[in-house]
DNA sequence: AGTTGATGGTACGGTACGGTACTGTATTCT
DNA sequence: AGAATACAGTACCGTACCGTACCATCAACT
């Protein structure tokens, strides 16, 4: 019977539904938090699940009641990392765009970005059950920045012979491959050329009246 | 006496002369190759220097007697996997560019590069000495990207208030980042594609006449 | 109060890894 | 021929890791 849900201890917000994967608990999130500073300070090498347990203050017990193994746990790690860009139809490409631009600065200037991610990206590449996970995550993810596009088409303030999914990563690209594989800071300055660049690429008209 | 140079064995390419990091010898080739074989399979898990012996048909005794510990070796695989464009001056930015194009396209599409890249990257943002090495390595291989972009701007073929590296960022970021992190084959048209958003970004006229 | 269940701490078994030592053999140079 | 060297093969040691078992404790529910 997986439905006993009966008292739970520390945490006040009652006791866990669903299943393994969304972790309410207290103990469950001070482990996800472990993990990723663990992964932030010393990689995959660091990620064991002795200081895995020492770095949250928790039992190994603990842990191995709420995943199976380690690349359970693992996979938590991942769906928690990955988190969508939200931006709404605003009615013009330009504002979309600039919301786009600060929530990815962002979450790639956040601290211990490069190395969670490198972490993540190299079993990724190799577990083919990780690696679609972690796809699926970046489709959701480009989600926000494909309706953004499509609306932009639409709308015609850019060009409309480029395929979707280029536009993606050639916005996405440059940005990305700064934080993640030059380790540089994605500071203003570098967001304002990208984006006039990407502008200029896609036909944007800077002096359009709306 | 470091300088002791007497008789090699298998390979009639003579004794190794240099220091650990230019390996000529076919046993330490041999290393080498099965080390890229090891991370493109498995990755860091399968990175043992047991599967290294086994799969260089080789003793552990010969991998010791050439590098330190695991990490001089990882250091060689770096050294080994790192290699860089190289388009001379051909008097035209448009055909720099498609021979710095092909040059990629054909790096980054090559058998294993993803697991690799992602493995060798996972190393490098978090270890200082590794990291420095491949920063290194991969400014080298930005040089010939850099020069074209300089002549280009030098010629008038392309705006001249870009910052260079961020030009660079901007023009390897797409390519490297669908190799690289959606795992996606570098096609011709994908290529097309950004080498004609890249383009145009750059202000670069398609009806120049020279 | 008593029961239930989650937790912390710890110890343990089995395995794998990094690096070294040792033995016998094949090759090159003197 | 004899010396020197590099090699394959293997055994070995210390360590670290994953996952489990055990036990005492503490909070929540009946």
């Amino acid at each position: 019977m997986p439905e006993a849900q009966t008292g739970a201890r520390v945490d006040g917000a009652g006791t866990a539904t669903g299943d393994a994967s969304d972790v309410v608990d207290s103990a469950g999130n001070a482990i996800m938090d472990a993990a990723i500073r663990l992964l932030a300070d010393g990689g995959l090498t660091a990620f064991t699940t002795d200081r895995l347990a020492a770095e949250a203050r928790v039992s190994k017990t603990t842990i191995y009641r709420r995943w199976a193994d380690k690349k359970a746990i693992f996979r938590a790690v991942l769906d928690r990392w990955g988190a969508r860009a939200e931006v709404e139809d605003l009615g013009d490409f330009l504002v979309e765009l600039d919301q786009w631009y600060a929530d990815r600065q962002a979450k790639y200037n956040q601290a211990g970005f490069r190395p969670v991610a490198a972490s993540l990206m190299e079993v990724a590449a190799h577990d083919p059950e990780i690696g679609e996970a972690m796809s699926a995550d970046r489709r959701a993810s480009w989600t926000t920045m494909r309706e953004v596009l499509a609306r932009a088409i639409e709308r015609g303030e850019i060009d409309d012979d480029i395929d979707v999914d280029h536009l993606e990563q050639f916005f996405l690209g440059p940005i990305y491959y700064r934080a993640l594989v030059d380790g540089q800071e994605l500071d203003d300055a570098t967001i304002a050329v990208f984006r006039r660049l990407a502008l200029s690429a896609v036909g944007y008209d800077p002096n359009r009246t709306r």
